[in-house]
DNA sequence: ATATACATACCAACAGTCGGTATATAAATT
DNA sequence: AATTTATATACCGACTGTTGGTATGTATAT
């Protein structure tokens, strides 16, 4: 194959292929030559000309599954219709139906045989979703009275983590009654630290996606 | 070096050498050589005969992290004089004075370069530690009276999650100001979810863990 | 005598490199 | 405007160094 006239097209195509064969198989058994071949018309050079090293593939993979939430986040935090609680409970059913979670749900085995993605998703609902997203709106929540806490980012941080990781079904699979039970225990939980964002419609939501993994119960 | 008598000494010292590796350059990033050159005086040949793979050197490391603690448990799990509320308060004591994470602590950059290491603290604190161990208890609580829930399985999850996890400065690195908004956080989050096992003196200890790493304010 | 604790030489797989080629694009020349 | 020239970029594929793991040999304890 000679030289393609739009490269984004290239490096789409190899994040994409990438980002299949790391939920697959996981990042650390998955080799350039796995990605080589699942292109079929690609090179090694062709690889590491857009990309410097494996790991800057997983970067650029685990980046773009959180474009589409990034965006929307700009667009509920603009958005001067809604109090803080409500900013932060939009933002929940942003998160929650994201389709890219769907895909990855879908093809990951184990989360756990996958470190460098557990590592990277536990770090990005850290620095990023905890400090410099859910944190804000909490503040914000706090200001015009609609969230009560004394510790906004402990709180953030607990909130994403909880929301992000532990009732995540990619990492803890579950059943349908499983699911519930989390959504129900973090609902009472999260309305006992003066944060009432987690209502029904949401619970609904993720015992749907549940089912897309497994028909227990 | 010809054969030792004693070869559990090896191995403990394979284990000592590869730990200490682990922790300081990370699992992926220490080579078998790395460890044959730390210990001067075995050959790769050694290793292979008492590990049959680098996934079992690690795997022995870190159950042995918890040996201690696993043999605290089932001494505290025992204790008729205890109700349920006072075991739970008991262990938390035992898993912060755990002299074996402040090694860790000092010798681990950043946990989140090292992710294998701390997908296998992810596991381990929920199918080990939660579902094992704090479940059990939570259910006595509850049987006795001392703890109000009605989601045990959840309530340790979480109390896992967070203290062993969140909590960990090994993990998150933090001031001693955060680490003290962090236990008073998780204390009145605690005492919502009916259980009020994180007392002041807990936190004090948790300070002058965090004082070893870091001198901020 | 045999099982065990090691040593050593070796292998296959892997991430990453490097010299080289082909093509797109823009600037210079006609 | 058409053609040449220059340069940056997309890509190729053989090669390298490193690494986890193995096969086989040897010495020692029981």
């Amino acid at each position: 194959m000679s030289r393609n006239k739009y490269p984004e097209v290239t490096v789409a195509r190899i994040l994409d292929v990438s980002e299949q064969l790391f939920l697959e198989k996981g990042y650390e058994h998955t080799t350039i030559q796995d990605i080589i071949n699942a292109l079929g018309d690609l090179s090694k050079g062709a690889i590491y000309h857009h990309f410097k090293s494996k790991e800057e593939i997983i970067i650029a993979v685990v980046d773009r599954l959180y474009v589409g939430t990034q965006d929307g986040c700009a667009e509920i935090q603009a958005d001067k219709s809604l109090n803080g609680l409500e900013k932060l409970r939009k933002l929940f059913y942003l998160s929650i139906g994201n389709p890219n979670h769907k895909v990855a749900f879908e093809t990951m085995p184990n989360f756990f045989e996958n470190p460098k993605f557990l590592a990277m998703q536990l770090e990005q609902t850290i620095y990023e979703l905890a400090h410099k997203i859910i944190e804000p709106i909490i503040c914000e929540g706090v200001a015009d009275g609609s969230i009560q806490t004394q510790y906004p980012k402990e709180l953030a941080e607990v909130v994403s983590l909880l929301s992000n990781i532990w009732l995540n079904p990619m990492l803890f699979h579950c059943t349908k009654q499983e699911i519930y039970n989390k959504c129900m225990f973090l609902k009472t939980l999260m309305k006992s630290l003066g944060v009432d964002a987690f209502d029904d419609e949401l619970t609904e939501m993720l015992e749907q996606i549940a089912c897309l993994a497994n028909n227990d119960s």
